[in-house]
Formats: C-alpha cells, sequence, structure tokens
DNA sequence: CTGATTAGTTGTATAATACAACTAATGTAT
DNA sequence: ATACATTAGTTGTATTATACAACTAATCAG
C-alpha cells in the first residue's frame, strides 16, 4: 500500500461518506421524517419488536438521545411505546400501522438507489464489489477503537 | 443484484457509515477539535489557500456554517483568515503552522487508519477493493443529485 | 451611475447528540 | 427480607452542526 494509493482511497471514502449523509437526508426528508428518526424507524422495523436500550447500542448512540426522538416518533404517531408487563423497566417499541407504511417506502427508497447505482455497473462486477465491501467493513469493524493522545491542541491564546 | 443481496449490502454500507464517523469523531477529539473543524482542516490543508465559499462548496455546507467554523478555527488559532486584496469580497484561508501541524498530525492518523486496516485484509484483495469502491463511488456520484461540486471551483492551486 | 450579482456575516431556528442526575424496577448478598 | 447494586429509561443542560433569511460590502454589467 502506497502512501498516494492510500491517499486517494481516503479520498473515495469521504466522498461516499458524503454521499450516504445526501442519501439518508433527503431520503428522510422524502418521508416528512428527521434523519436520525429513519436510522430508528429502520431499526424498528427490521426488528419488529425492540427495547430502547437495545435500539440505542445498535445504533450506537445514548439512550437519552434515543429516549427523545422515540418521543418524537411516538408523538408523530410512527412507532408505539409500551412498558413490558414482566419487566417493567422495559419498553417495548413497535411500529405502528402508519409506521409500516413510511418504513417500506424508505426501504423501497433505499433499496430502489442500491438498485440504481448497480445498474450503472458492469454485471461482472456486482459480486467483486459485493465482496470487498464486506472485507473493508469487517476490517474496520476489528479497527475502530478510540485510543487518543491528548497532546495537541487545548486552548490557544485567542490573539 | 437480487432483493436480499441488496438488503445485505445496504446493511454493509450502513455499518461503513456509522464507522466512518466514529474515526472522524475520535480523530477530531484526539486533536482537541471538533468533526467539523477536522473537514474544514484537511480541505484548507489540501488547498493550500481558499476562500470560504469554495471551501463551503467543497465539504457542501452552506456559506454561514462554513463563517462560524472558520471564526472558531481563527480563535484557536488553526487557520488565518484575510481579505483578497484584488478583490475584497474573498477571503484567502489559510492554515497557521499551528494549523498545519494538526494537519500533518491528522492526515497520519487517518493514513494509519487505513493502513491497518488494509494490514488485516489479504494482499491479493487490495487492488480489488480499490477498483471496487472507485467504482461505487462514481456510480453513486452519478446518482447524487450533482447539486453542490466542482462547477463551482475556479481558481485554487492544490497540494 | 444604477441595478444586479457575489462573498461573507449575523440572527434565528432546529436537529442531533452526550453526560449527569434522577426515578422506578429488578436483582443479589448477607 | 432488607439493604445495596444494577438496569432501563427520562429529564435537565450544554454543545455541535446545520440551514435559511436578512443583511453588508464589494464588484460587475449595461
Amino acid at each position: 500500500m502506497k502512501p498516494d494509493e492510500i491517499r486517494r482511497f481516503r479520498e473515495v471514502m469521504r466522498q461516499m461518506q458524503r454521499n450516504l449523509g445526501l442519501l439518508s437526508k433527503s431520503d428522510a426528508a422524502c418521508c416528512g421524517i428527521t434523519v436520525a428518526q429513519c436510522h430508528a424507524l429502520l431499526e424498528v422495523g427490521r426488528s419488529g419488536e425492540i427495547t430502547l436500550f437495545n435500539l440505542a447500542s445498535v445504533l450506537g448512540l445514548d439512550t437519552s438521545t434515543l429516549s427523545r426522538t422515540i418521543e418524537g416518533m411516538v408523538r408523530i404517531g410512527l412507532v408505539e411505546r409500551k412498558v413490558n408487563p414482566r419487566d417493567r423497566r422495559y419498553l417495548s417499541i413497535t411500529l405502528t400501522e402508519r409506521g409500516e407504511q413510511v418504513y417500506v417506502d424508505i426501504n423501497r427508497t433505499f433499496d430502489q438507489f442500491y438498485a440504481d447505482i448497480f445498474a450503472v455497473i458492469p454485471e461482472d462486477k456486482h459480486a467483486q464489489i459485493f465482496e470487498s465491501l464486506h472485507l473493508l467493513s469487517t476490517a474496520m469493524d476489528s479497527n475502530i477503537d478510540p485510543n487518543c493522545r491528548e497532546e495537541l491542541i487545548n486552548e490557544q491564546p485567542a490573539k
């Protein structure tokens, strides 16, 4: 791996990250919900039923953040939130009928997005791309750990 | 591309997007700056000199957002902001010495991150991954509303 | 010269987020 | 079984990131 290859690769990843952000944003906007709600919705839909704590874990967010996101979704009628009678600490979060509708809709849009993308890529590359992303994603998962060196900047006297 | 393949692919992309977000965050935190500052810093460093307007275009952000981000960076001594005497509407944004230091440092960290990732991937897959990501990124670019990109950038020496 | 365009700033609003302090429920150990 | 610990979730508070609209100042075009 040569340095300039890494740089080019970083550039591609950065661009892709930006594109993925735009995708979420426009998809959510299309359905009249926020990006955070969109992500939560997809996860609740996928699980069928999930606790707030688990949802926060899956999304990598604090429970306080999720609590408020879900509050908003309850208010606009996307999900239902009820206490689990077996252990009254847990919430059971599920999609309402309307939530289900939006879920299906967003899923369709995302699927279409990727279908469109692969439509403009030669078919004989598809398997390779699939494998590559899988390798990359797996490698990343095992490499993410925030070990900091806290030296560089703290507070610079404003000139 | 079969529906369930697309779903799995989406899942991988989502995970990667999350990992990339974490990466930016921990890198920025390590250097005592915010994520927005980190991205701006990388872009200013890459260009050497850039106007606020062009920087906003490259990053896909509103100039008001960038104006405040740069304000913060000036305050902590990362960049310098001076009026272009040839056209006094333009700012010329450049790295300070300290900004240069942090720029080099962040670049090193990002490079290392990707080097580490590729280190755990069989070498004979590297070229394939490069090609795949390139294909994917290009396909995405042409599928995303090409609202804010290259055509707005007129005058900067690179690197 | 006047009106239009352009770069940047400021006012305001909102989304997304974390951390800390809290409540309520449940588990555990003496 | 009582007291302490742990867990799920909420609320208070603060910060970051962001956009849009209204504005100023500079420059361009007719």
